[in-house]
DNA sequence: TATGAATGAGTCTTCATTCAT
DNA sequence: CATGAATGAAGACTCATTCAT
């Protein structure tokens, strides 16, 4: 009876990610998930092993994607600061961040804000840990073309991409549509951009 | 034997802010503080009031410098933006930043990210909208001088904002001492007044 | 070794009942009955919400019938002063209350003096609310037969009312086996139309 | 310092008084006395011995009173039936009652409804016992000058002592003025007079 | 007389998880 | 696969009273 099964799966599920995106991770309770789904309490043991697992089955995929969506940027053979500032390269950036945070919205949250307790709980850090390696990468490839180029002190690229965190976090938080975000961002880019010239005086 | 109000008052205190910086207010255990202060239980409540009262009494001093150290800068009468730019006025305006931030940084860590459950759970945005209210106004003021700059969407200023506590956060998070600060706050203001230049054409 | 549901279900409705009749509502322990159930204090939880539940299991019957029994002699069609004189109609409506007073001996005087801070803290003044509603209906239908009756001040009638509360305080705060009270009652009923027809001149 | 002494103590007894009307002898607590009192919690203590100590000091003036009226009543040498039924000696007891009545409005409803946990706490039991005693030897008198009258069974007595004892509860817990209380009480004399003729057959 | 500190047991309720059936 | 029972620790806070100063 395969399909009963993944109909309890699904709405264990459903009832978990409601409880965990009002309550938070910690706060949420097995009790009121089980009711929510219509499950009694320890049979939801039976499909997941703790509530842990229950988040990770969540949020997993937003982590996924977006850790994965990095990596591929990272791993792009044509890396050329100039291109990079074009109008084109950072529309396109920017619609597929966009797709990312509208879909994960809540489970972004999830992990920003409120993953204390589980296995993710370090996900902010992670994610800026992550960005930060991609960055320092970035940078070196950029000196390699740039020699003049000013050195920035690795604590502040460090800090730049927690901000780069924050914006998502930020933009998670808020009730914003597509184009909303996509106005913000491409401001954020001038912005950014603008600021890191200054600082590497290309 | 007796021990002098003081002294439990204080090992109270420490024992209370020990726990609140390693669990967050939520987490943080009253029978645990009670045990590393090697006080009662119940005794802490003729001292305080309730968990809160704790947690007020070691968080307010930071959040109060904080408020008025920005409602300080805000009400300087010759607020000028070329002035502003000027190294002398920003080392000034980052040593008071930086005394603020070494003094007050477990206290702070503690209201951005680990006051949920506690009269102070709002602080993240009491702080971000009174600096948005501030540079606002800030805003008018440049505009007059400036009748051609170009407007910026306030919830970019609101993120701007959102950033700049998100950087407090950064600083209090991370182990730097005060000169390694300086070092970064001088950075990022050149970031960001580049950056801001960029969006206003001024 | 597992016990039948039902076995703990009553172990713990006892142990409460016998807990709430010692010391009332407020005063009762979840610990004490759970030890006197010979269960586990949390798994209580897994039989009733919470205190106020298994006060209202022990008791609602008590007074669902009481409240029945008086609405059920409210709307008899034959309401007749005379008729209702009758020896032989005091005597059936006598045995009724009887048997409800003794089968709910404790659950009444629970409802009547100690239910204070349980959801049924206000039985006493239901009741005699309840009771003086009826009564002036009653009255109402007397005086059409009897236009010549006196008027009763009201609070004396409600006041009555509350006497015939008080009247079943007394009789399940004392041991009486059921001829004592059906004589008790009796006496009492004499009393009382003796004293009614004084005061309305009927 | 007697005159200080007198203060504290003093308000000491207000606050008491005030929380023990508001909250009942079992859920008055001590520190709000305290702090109502502006007196150190374990001050009271060099003043009381305990809580029981000042409820007793509070109530017991209502008490003595109040057994002392009816023990007069009692002892009184002319008692003769007929002249108990005289409108003149009803209206004269009747508002020898009330002043009492009404000068310990509080205290006697705290004795009978509140005093559960405290030494007093079998007031009503003892009121009503009181007044069945009385009851009994006014009985015999009678008994005396009527030698036709019927036995009335001594329960009965007794709870027609506690449907008066329930009397004085109705009127201390309603809001009634002194002209309210004498209409009250004269229509439930007449009224149990009728009764009492009903049932003695004089 | 006055105080504040201390005590130790007490309150009800919730938690995630496990076990036997 | 499903269930309800069971567990044991934990949550913050209050209580009347005592003690040392």
């Amino acid at each position: 009876m395969r399909v009963l099964r993944d109909d309890k799966y699904i709405s264990i599920l459903k009832a978990a990610r409601k409880e965990f995106v009002e309550k938070g991770f910690k706060d949420a309770s097995m009790r009121t998930i089980a009711k929510d789904a219509n499950v009694g309490l320890s049979n939801i043991y039976n499909y997941f092993r703790n509530k842990d697992e229950i988040f990770l089955e969540i949020v997993s995929p937003a982590r996924d994607h977006l850790f994965s969506f990095i990596k591929e940027k990272h791993t792009e053979k044509y890396i050329d600061f100039n291109f990079m500032s074009t109008v084109a390269y950072q529309d396109d950036t920017v619609d597929v961040y966009i797709q990312l945070l509208m879909k994960y919205k809540e489970e972004i949250r999830l992990l920003l804000f409120y993953s204390q307790g589980s296995t993710m709980e370090n996900f902010r850090e992670d994610l800026t840990e992550y960005l930060t390696e991609v960055s320092n990468n970035h940078k070196t490839i950029v000196k390699k073309h740039y020699s003049q180029m000013h050195e920035v002190s690795s604590f502040f690229t460090h800090t730049l991409c927690a901000l780069m965190v924050s914006i998502v976090g930020e933009i998670v938080t808020h009730d914003m549509d597509k184009d909303k975000i996509r106005e913000f961002l491409r401001e954020y880019f001038r912005f950014q951009i603008a600021g890191w010239r200054e600082l590497t005086g290309i």
